[in-house]
RNA sequence: GGCGACAUAGCCAAGUGGUAAGGCAUGGGUCUGCAACACCCUGAUCACCAGUUCAAAUCUGGUUGUCGCCUCCA
């Protein structure tokens, strides 16, 4: 299996710290609106890198964290005139909502920030002793000149960052590069007491305790968007590794950026979706099988239209999976025994099943192992029909849920029941196509299509779906 | 100014040395009472130029274009 490491800018095999574990940090939200649809992006990727990853056998720690102190909730907080924990668990709870809709599991641990303070606080005593940071006037600064590697994951030079030039440089700070480990409270602030000030924590901080708290002081992956190559995990290496004298994680995993319309998202354009918007519009799957469509290192723009098509695509396979269910359930297949040519498709369909695999074994390639997933759509759908053995309908059936499953499509909706009107409207055309009374017949289909109910009528008797 | 990425059919998108996966859309056909589903057929020499090689979308150099990071941001 490899990775691509942005560490070493190289493709790696992937070898876990620990035999058959997996300690992954995935940098989480900061709570203080709900989340876009770019947001979701790597909340997607990476927890089907975690359920592939358990599909192979790892023992997968997950940590993902809450950011729940910061400024922007704090503006916000002020806006509405509510304190800023209220902001944020309110934003938690709509983050978990958001998440459960695109089938993202919950995380191992999911620790908040502001529990941690005295983690951090110890981290940054440590970071003062050991020489790598200093206190002015309250703030705590980490002092990046003293961390010789810094650069070394967004392959920048402290001198040739300029810093300065873009943002006014506090004078208290020994370099420009320098940044904040503990900053003092101004009016209206949440705070806590420390050594320097009554104050709060720095970003960076933040995930550095968190990690080695509760993955230790190395970990495997750790992962986020690319934005966060520079100055986020550039800071958080810089402080793990000054810290605790090792190498914080071994393998370093960005997702490339989601576009709207071939721009970048922004807020001040105007050019953004929350999910939530999103998902009333379309089912969330198709939104998880739209992201994970293509490389998640490549740029994804996202459109309606994009949306529609990849809307299509995933119904191709619903669909596929769906007539599978249905001729197993029709009582149509009364052989038992594999026959010999059914042999030979099975064969093929486990040479796709190892295409899907090899493909997510080369650096997580969702889109190389979908194309697998439809071409065992089409093996099914050519060779399966109401002649086929039991056997053979099952185990293409099974294949295709599990690779979905895999990449968190889910394939099984809940036995649903339909209303009870909408039984007998579906027997009574049923009636009606016996005595060749099409009129009636098209009424109720088109009825039951405005009611959101497709009707497809197959040798095996009539199935439906939802539209 | 520094660092980095990308450019494949109408659209989306795999593919890093041996003559282009997969999907969507389009058009034609089969199936169907009609549909839907499905199946069959229908499409690109891979931005451009030069080079390396028996052989390049895939390597090297250059050109053009697009984009990201360097500031809170997934």
């Amino acid at each position: 299996m490899k990775i691509y490491n942005t560490l070493t800018q190289k493709k790696e095999e992937f070898v876990p710290l620990e035999e058959g574990k997996v300690r992954m940090y995935v940098c989480g939200p900061t709570v203080y609106n709900y989340i876009h649809i770019g947001n979701a992006r790597p909340a997607i990727l990476f927890d089907t890198l975690r359920r592939y990853l358990e599909y192979r056998g790892y023992e997968v720690n997950y940590v993902s964290n809450f950011t729940d102190v910061d400024d922007k909730i704090i503006k916000k907080a002020n806006e509405e005139g509510v304190s800023a924990a209220e902001i944020s668990e309110r934003y938690i709870e709509e983050f978990r909502t958001d998440m459960d809709a695109l089938n993202i599991r919950e995380a191992t641990v999911h620790p908040k920030a502001t529990q941690e303070i005295d983690g951090m606080i110890e981290m940054i005593s440590d970071l003062i002793k050991k020489g790598h940071a200093y206190e002015k006037n309250g703030t705590v600064y980490f002092s990046t000149r003293s961390f010789k590697e810094y650069g070394k994951l967004s392959k920048k030079k402290i001198d040739d960052l300029e810093a300065g030039i873009r943002i006014a440089v506090s004078e208290e700070k020994e370099d420009p590069m320098d940044f904040v480990l503990w900053k003092p409270k101004k009016e209206g602030e949440p705070s806590w007491q420390s050594p320097w000030s009554d104050g709060r924590p720095g970003w960076h901080i933040e995930c550095s305790v968190m990690s080695r708290k509760y993955l230790g002081e190395q970990i495997d992956i750790h992962a986020g968007g690319e934005d966060l190559v520079f100055p986020h995990h550039e800071n958080e290496i810089a402080q793990s590794e000054a810290a605790n004298g090792k190498q914080f994680a071994k393998y370093w995993m960005h997702n490339a950026f989601l576009n709207i319309d071939n721009k970048k998202m922004s807020k001040s354009a105007g050019n953004f979706f929350t999910v939530r918007e999103i998902c009333e519009q379309y089912d969330p799957q198709v939104i998880r099988f739209f992201m994970l469509n293509s490389h998640y290192r490549s740029p994804l723009n996202f459109s309606r239209d994009l949306v529609e098509s990849a809307k299509n695509s995933l119904n191709r396979i619903l669909t596929a999976i769906g007539a599978l269910e249905h001729l197993l359930g029709s009582g149509a297949l009364d052989r038992e025994l594999v026959s010999s040519d059914e042999q030979l498709i099975l064969t093929e369909a486990e040479a796709l099943n190892t295409k899907f695999m090899d493909a997510m074994d080369e650096d997580f390639n969702t889109a190389d192992a979908i194309a697998a997933i439809f071409e065992l759509v089409k093996l099914a759908n050519t060779h399966c029909n109401a002649s086929s053995s039991k056997e053979f309908v099952q185990t293409l059936q099974e294949r295709l849920v599990n690779l979905c499953s895999i990449l968190g499509l889910e394939t099984k909706k809940e036995e649903e029941l339909l209303d009870e009107e909408i039984e007998k409207l579906i027997e009574e055309r049923q009636a009606a196509r016996k005595n060749k009374d099409f009129a009636r017949s098209d009424e109720i289909r088109n009825l039951l299509l405005e009611k959101g109910i497709i009707l497809e009528d197959t040798r095996e008797g009539v199935r439906w779906k939802r539209s």
